[in-house]
RNA sequence: GGGCCUAUAGCUCAGUUGGUUAGAGCGCACGCCUGAUAAGCGUGAGGGCGGUAGUUCGACUCUACCUAGGCCCA
């Protein structure tokens, strides 16, 4: 007879190869076609409501690693949540408006050699971020991510627009917006102020003078007295600023010298007296160090401009360095950071004398006015040596930063912009207590978001760009008067709600605004503001707006998770709006997670070829690797990628995978009448449970705590240790040889059906497609169409067991010792399978002896092997002997049964089944009938 | 240059308030099985905790500095 027919082997339609890349589109159309999103919301309607707000990327180019890690650990949590019972509506959202995109469509432009009509610009760019919103759409679709995908949030979206506007409008009533002076870097060619980003710097070769400024007050005597012949010397690298010079700043805490030079003298710092000296070629034993004094110390001096008859007083400032120059900084507000500044906290004027040109105005003086500033420099260094206050003119090769469109250098103009104040009656103060009430994870964020905070200058509001939400602030033409009030705002949000921000910049845009008078001058002739807002508003108004007005949301919101560059971005940005506007903060915990770097925690350059594109990992591993590959990592720190970090996630999904359809597969002839009570299941399948109930309480350790990796790595050594390393690969035997209805067969499948359960539903916010996969093909009762509407496992107290589960822990150290020895008979060449093994065994222990005795009758098939023999440890061999255990390995009793493979003395006693065990006889007759 | 953060076996991660020979899983090597089979099982070899200098009876754990890397700002 063919005993083979005869055993029960697994079979299932789950198949071991996943091919996910075919399969997963497959069951993603299930989901869409089932609208199982849809249905997780509405059956969990009643229950508590969680607001994960997605914070918008940028509609530009396809989806980012970066980005796909953090839409995939926020689809974690909303399933997660979801699957304990909360109203989780997630609402993707898109930031489309701003300079990449309005960058990218110039180019197109220019390319077709199409002229730069703003209209025209703003359609392309509308369409082009419409595209790159499908192609991302698509992306995170095809990750698996739950959401809102047919009804997201758009910040180009005529809706959007108008809310952006009036949550501007209440900040404008409020009292927070004003305009007032900044230094931006400024391109004279394409006339238009350039934002960081779209500066590069290059090699530029530059005049580097020396100059002499003229002592004007000296109450201090710090020159002894004498005005006359009396100097600050100074070097700069830009003659055309010097016009606009209105101060000279020294470090209050760096150490400054008088030097007596013939009949002259001249104020220097110390640490760059002696490369002074050699670099105006003076003769060094020439000179006396008439006086030493600190900065601070020079306070009421005040020089002569070099050229004009006009005080240059000294002030303080800590940005002075010791790389070059004198140590004493020319200072012209209207034409640097710093000088701005230091500018603005002394009462100076912000002196800009040159127009968006680039030319010099009336400002500049007669002498140098419509000049541009090539023939400004050379006419500012003749000025300079007219008066005798050129000490040497030579020319530099440095760094300096140039426009990335049209490749000319920039100059630093100060010009008019909108801000926010960020001090607007202790606006800050109320924000850095807002943020002490948020939970931040991980906690060391909220260091950085206090620095944020703290440091974060007034909000420049303005962009002098095209793709944008326009400020609808209006100038009076006559007096030139802006007009900024929130009426208007509002007014013009109406109309943006009605027509898109495009009517702003249409040339009749003043026609919606016909009563509109100068509330100064009383003119009726007035224009709009050109100026976009910075696309920061947009973005950090997205909670507000989309929380407010998508059904079912709620505002303030749970949680907001993104990178960490968000801390002074999008967090920060949200925090200020929030604030302003509705005064709290909009979140009530933020998360952040890491970048995705390559092996050696680079960052990924498209440039350094160490960049990996999403596409590419889902193409080719699914994207349930890449789900795992995030699950697997500690997202809060940067993340890495590479190829053998792939395959060490590919190994744990086959294992995961392997795993599932061996349950799957032993399961095929459960019925649910076959469950066995648990109160009457055998050690080894309770212990099992009572493992199963230890990984789920881990694994909702883990999701709670945003721990994803432990909750991942549980799983996963539950599959391979608990499972495959022992609990299924000891009850293969009851499996395939006891009969089909045997209680001790039900049993295992008991436990089997039970963890298959608790298993697929752990897996389903990870790997999700598998987990759907593994439910569609469960010979179990479903009981739902979809594995998202189950709900989420939870401890059930009644499977541990405590006491069993200490006792199984030393079950299996002895298991140990015994696999230990069956290895060594194997490399001696005397043993292969384990199951043609007798085991002897002995405890020295007395409690352990008494252990074993009581589990006696279970230890074969826990060791997988024929017979066990347990021996008063005193007869023992003493080689057998092994710290407190005594193992050895022999042949077994009696014959092997050549339907189960063991080996028993009762093969060849019954005369029908000659070849087969008392177990096997059993077997047969009870399938039989 | 400043702020915040990271650095434990090839990989992903654990390492409680400083205390005996630093852990897990995977991978790797070797072997077994052929009734989970492009699967399954077993055994084993791998690091001295980025570096240096301190504090301490004792440091992967504390301090300083340095190196490499990340984000932000200058």
């Amino acid at each position: 007879m063919n005993y083979r027919d005869t055993i029960h082997l697994p079979s299932t339609e789950f198949p071991m190869r996943a091919k996910l890349p075919q399969r997963e589109p497959e069951i993603l159309r299930f989901w869409n076609e089932a609208r199982i999103y849809e249905k997780t919301i509405k059956a969990r309607r009643s229950g508590q409501t969680y607001i994960l707000h997605d914070g918008p990327p940028y509609s530009n180019e396809h989806v980012h690693l970066g980005t796909a890690l953090n839409k995939v650990v926020k689809d974690f949590i909303v399933k997660y949540r979801s699957m304990n019972g909360f109203f989780t509506p997630f609402v993707p959202g898109w930031d489309n408006h701003g300079m990449p995109i309005e960058n990218n469509v110039l180019a197109e432009f220019r390319k077709r050699g199409e002229p730069v009509e703003r209209g025209a610009i703003r359609k392309r760019c509308r369409e082009y971020a419409a595209h790159f919103v499908d192609v991302q759409r698509d992306e995170f679709m095809r990750l698996g991510v739950f959401g809102e995908w047919e009804n997201p949030y758009l910040t180009m979206s005529r809706l959007y627009e108008a809310e952006i506007l009036k949550i501007f409008a209440n900040l404008v009533q409020r009292g927070y917006i004003y305009r007032d002076l900044r230094p931006i870097h400024w391109c004279t060619t394409c006339q238009t102020a350039l934002a960081d980003a779209e500066i590069e710097y290059h090699e530029k070769s530059s005049y580097s003078i020396w100059l002499r400024f003229p002592l004007l007050e000296d109450p201090d005597r710090i020159f002894g007295g004498d005005k006359e012949g009396s100097y600050a010397l100074v070097w700069t690298t830009t003659p055309w600023t010097v016009p606009a010079n209105l101060a000279l700043t020294v470090r209050p805490d760096f150490e400054y010298y008088v030097v007596k030079r013939g009949e002259e003298r001249y104020l220097v710092a110390k640490a760059l007296y002696e490369q002074t000296v050699r670099e105006l070629g003076w003769n060094l034993e020439g000179l006396e160090i008439q006086r030493r004094l600190l900065g601070e110390e020079l306070r009421n001096l005040k020089f002569r401009h070099p050229i004009f008859d006009r005080p240059s007083p000294v002030l303080e400032g800590d940005f002075v360095t010791a790389d070059h120059g004198a140590g004493i900084v020319h200072t012209a507000p209207g034409h640097g950071e710093d000088d701005f500044r230091i500018g603005k906290k002394y009462g100076l004027e912000i002196l800009c004398p040159v127009d968006e040109k680039g030319h010099f105005t009336a400002e500049a003086g007669k002498r140098f006015a419509g000049l541009d500033l090539q023939r400004g420099n050379e006419e500012v260094l003749a000025a300079l040596r007219e008066a005798g206050n050129l000490l040497k003119q030579d020319i530099l090769e440095h760094q300096y930063p140039y426009c990335w469109r049209c490749h000319k250098p920039l100059v630093l103009r100060t010009t008019m912009q909108w801000f926010m104040n960020v001090d607007h009656e202790g606006h800050r103060d109320k924000a850095l207590a807002e943020i002490g009430k948020v939970d931040w994870v991980p906690a060391e964020s909220y260091e950085r978001i206090k620095a944020a905070i703290e440091g974060r200058p007034d909000w420049c509001l303005s962009r002098q760009r095209f793709w944008g939400v326009g400020i609808p602030a209006f100038y009076c033409n006559e007096c030139g008067e802006a007009i900024l009030d929130a009426d208007l705002v509002r007014r013009t949000a109406d109309l943006v709600k009605r027509y898109s921000a495009d009517f702003w910049f249409e040339p009749d845009v003043m026609k919606h605004f016909p009563d509109l008078t100068c509330p100064k001058c009383g003119g009726k002739n007035l224009r709009p503001e050109r100026d976009i807002l910075d696309v920061w508003f947009d973005s950090s108004c997205s909670s507000l707006i989309v929380c407010r007005n998508w059904e079912g949301l709620r505002w303030p919101v749970d949680l907001f998770l993104e990178g960490p560059d968000q801390h002074r971005g999008w967090f920060n940005a949200s925090l200020m709006t929030s604030l302003g506007a509705e005064g709290r903060s909009p979140y009530l915990q933020v998360a952040t997670t890491g970048w995705a770097v390559d092996q050696e925690g680079k960052a990924m350059h498209k440039s350094l070829g160490n960049y990996i594109a999403t596409e590419e990992i889902v193409n080719s591993y699914g994207a349930d690797v890449l789900r795992l590959w995030v699950a697997s990592s500690d997202f809060t720190r940067d993340v890495r990628v590479s190829r053998e970090i792939l395959d060490r996630v590919v190994d744990a999904y086959r294992k995961i995978r392997n795993t599932l359809r061996f349950l799957l597969g032993n399961l095929a002839d459960f019925e649910e009448a076959y469950r066995v009570p648990f109160g009457e299941l055998a050690p080894r399948e309770r212990y099992t449970l009572h493992e199963l109930q230890k990984l789920v309480s881990t694994v909702r350790s883990g999701f709670d705590s945003f721990v994803f990796h432990r909750a991942f790595q549980a799983i996963y050594q539950f599959c391979g240790i608990t499972l495959s390393g022992f609990y299924l690969d000891v009850v293969k035997d009851t499996l395939y040889t006891r009969s089909k209805r045997s209680k001790i067969r039900c049993s295992v499948q008991t436990v089997m059906a039970e963890v298959l359960d608790t298993l697929i539903r752990l897996l389903a916010p990870l790997a999700s497609f598998t987990a759907e996969e593994a439910y569609r093909a469960s010979p179990l009762e479903r009981t739902e169409e979809s594995v998202f509407l189950l709900s989420f496992p939870k401890v059930d107290p009644s499977l541990e067991d405590r006491e069993l589960a200490y006792e199984f822990s030393h079950l299996l150290s002895v298991r140990e010792a015994v696999l230990k020895a069956l290895e060594e008979r194997r490399t001696a060449g005397k043993l292969k399978a384990s199951i043609d093994a007798k085991v002897s065994l002995a405890a020295k222990d007395d409690s352990l002896a008494q252990l074993l005795k009581k589990y006696e009758s279970h230890l074969p098939e826990l060791f997988i092997v024929s017979q066990v023999n347990l021996m008063e440890w005193d007869k023992m061999p003493e080689k057998s002997r092994k710290n407190d255990l005594a193992v050895e390995v022999q042949r077994p009793k009696g014959e092997k049964c050549v339907r189960c493979w063991l080996w028993s003395e009762s093969v060849g006693t019954h005369p029908d089944h000659p070849e087969i065990c008392d177990k096997c006889y059993e077997a047969i007759a009870d399938d039989q009938t």
